[in-house]
DNA sequence: CGGCTGCTTGATCGCTCTCAAATGGGGTGG
DNA sequence: CCACCCCATTTGAGAGCGATCAAGCAGCCG
């Protein structure tokens, strides 16, 4: 069968880490089964609760994983940009989608019937070692975030969540590191834990301090290393 | 090959959730590659950071594994009971610990080395798949806690805790359901994010309004609806 | 019967949330 | 092209939850 994708969606498929070392018959089965689904900015892949059907891999695009609590409560799961993988209950037995996923640019994704990827993880050792791999990185990751949720305070928990980002979204430009795309004080609220207002207070003061330069959905990394040093504690002051 | 378990440890084998729809064969596999390993109290099965060489199965007693960080700080990840696994990192990949487990009160536990367990998962399609379930739930666990950590005052969290304990090692006894393992406020403190002074105080409380008896390393709760109703913020006071 | 470990309780402090209101950028429609 | 409006952000004032500091108490084991 002929793969319908192009040749970026096929360069960058080779990339996603679930498919990554799969060898050529499996990849050709795995590109043929593929769905293209694109987005607009703010509407939703799925929603929290909604039976899983799909998962997605971005091919183009950034996406905002929340959560929602019964209070109305919201907080930011992750976020997945190129080459990442969301929506993957399906591979654990998930019936439905514990969040929300929202477009936060127009997005081009790739999809896969729940039916359609348990078929060839069935198939393939391989990918399921992929996936097993995969899923304890995000475990990892939620457990350091969980840490940090229980010991640190606000101001830190910012400062790691933004070096997070710098890492999944740096993009290198003349004033310093931006990250590439639309991040508000609320987003950053809910991924660290705390209110808006607190964060619009502590990013006020890192501008004053030189550390960044902040605009209306928009943050710029102008001193990593300052960061490093709050994130870490080692608060040295004066630093250039 | 004959198996080296006893009778008792064979049974609870089948119902470790990694073990359970294997074939005969599969499982004879497993036994008969299973070392015994007991530690008594306050002994560590392994500490944080150690190379991760063994996966644990809980055969008797209780296994508490926390994390520490950098500045001292520590949290309870969780609590593992009767058939229970913990160390499961290599199954994905890890090579050291990232918690440290310590006996609770004397266990008996089942032990595989990671290159075994690797190789049994390459020749059983079906353990892999029970992993990836595991693993699911686990991941689910921490993201429902996370979610609890960011949302929700200390009261419910503390609340919440209980009842997952309940759940997971509650014993009915003529003075309500025990929990079955020692038990400190600094536990519960690390196991929801906050100090042993202010569990003290909530717990305190609780046992003047009867919902639960406390004592040294022990708590018995009487009224299971009032915690319920503390932890899903029904706050309606007067409950029997 | 010490001594240790875990628990309680009081007093105080401060980080962070809450409530309130003003400001401003940027896109849209007239 | 301009005016308007919406949404994001900033900023202030105040309150309070829970941390921190500091003793004192009480089971329990040796």
């Amino acid at each position: 069968m002929r793969s319908l994708l192009d040749a970026r969606s096929a360069t960058l498929l080779k990339n996603v880490r679930l498919f990554r070392t799969l060898n050529p018959a499996e990849f050709e089965s795995i590109a043929s089964s593929a769905q293209r689904v694109v987005k607009e900015p703010h509407e939703d892949f799925f929603r929290q609760t909604q039976p899983a059907r799909r998962i997605f891999v971005v091919n183009r695009g950034r996406v905002k994983l929340t959560q929602l609590t019964p209070e109305g409560y919201q907080i930011v799961v992750r976020y997945a940009g190129e080459g990442d993988m969301f929506g993957c209950v399906p591979l654990f037995g998930g019936n439905v989608y514990p969040a929300t996923a929202t477009a936060l640019t127009r997005c081009e994704t790739l999809a896969w019937d729940h039916q359609t990827i348990a078929q060839l993880m069935q198939e393939s050792h391989q990918m399921m070692l992929n996936a097993l791999e995969e899923l304890g990185r995000e475990l990892q990751d939620v457990r350091e975030r969980y840490l940090s949720l229980a010991t640190e305070r606000v101001e830190r928990r910012i400062a790691r969540a933004l070096l997070r980002l710098v890492q999944k979204a740096g993009k290198r430009t003349s004033k310093g590191v931006l990250i590439e795309f639309p991040l508000t004080r609320q987003d950053l609220a809910e991924l660290t834990g705390t209110t808006l207002h607190t964060v619009s207070r502590i990013l006020t003061r890192w501008g004053k301090d030189g550390l960044i330069v902040s605009g209306r959905r928009k943050v710029i990394i102008r001193n990593p290393h300052g960061l490093v040093a709050i994130a870490e504690d080692l608060h040295a002051e004066g630093q250039s």
